[in-house]
DNA sequence: TCCGTATTGAACT
DNA sequence: AGTTCAATACGGA
């Protein structure tokens, strides 16, 4: 588990989000309370104000840019700015990621499409694979990414976020 | 090295 | 039209 990350609350219409922030940027960003989201096998822990009692201003500032992000792509809009991203994941996965954010807001891809995009058109189930290891997920827009024929595919644990995060931005089934 | 996976497309009821 | 099945790439144990 990553201590050494600070982790502030975003109070959002769907619930308290969770940001983690390492020295680099935003590290992880947990849906509200337990459900969906990561396999964090620390549910049962409160979120902490802070690592030590003290936010440094960089990660402050990183907050609110993530905060005004993560409301608005619940608000059905894109998102104008994010904070830097520090995701810690295999080459393939980063590759998975960047995919995943040239996805604009209202649109989808299939899982095939991306392992197409990162150049490995049979890599399809690695690819779900990588998009279950997303440490940023809203931000990093795993939710659009559903299976051929626009069938819903899966969603880690709430899959039910994820209608609700397609639905937000227009897309029904 | 084996197992599970947020897939897929083709073959079979 | 619904269901089963094998193939395939990658990460974790």
């Amino acid at each position: 588990m990553k201590t050494d990350l600070v982790a502030l609350p975003i109070a959002t219409a769907d619930g308290e989000f969770i940001a983690r922030y390492s020295e680099k940027g935003l590290a992880e960003l947990n849906f509200p309370n337990g459900r969906a989201g990561l396999p964090l096998g620390q549910s049962a822990q409160q979120h902490r104000p802070a690592k030590g009692g003290v936010v440094p201003a960089k990660i402050r500032g990183w907050h609110r840019v993530t905060a005004k992000a993560l409301k608005a792509v619940l608000d059905g809009r894109e998102p104008k700015t994010l904070p830097p991203l520090d995701m810690a994941g295999t080459a393939f996965q980063k590759s998975v990621w960047n995919q995943m954010q040239k996805i604009s807001l209202g649109k989808t891809k299939s899982y095939g499409e991306i392992a197409l995009a990162i150049g490995k058109p049979k890599a399809v189930r690695a690819v779900g694979g990588a998009c279950g290891a997303n440490p940023v997920p809203v931000l990093v827009p795993c939710h659009r990414v559903l299976a051929a024929n626009n069938k819903l595919g899966g969603f880690g644990g709430g899959l039910d976020w994820k209608r609700r995060l397609l639905k937000h931005e227009g897309i029904e089934f």
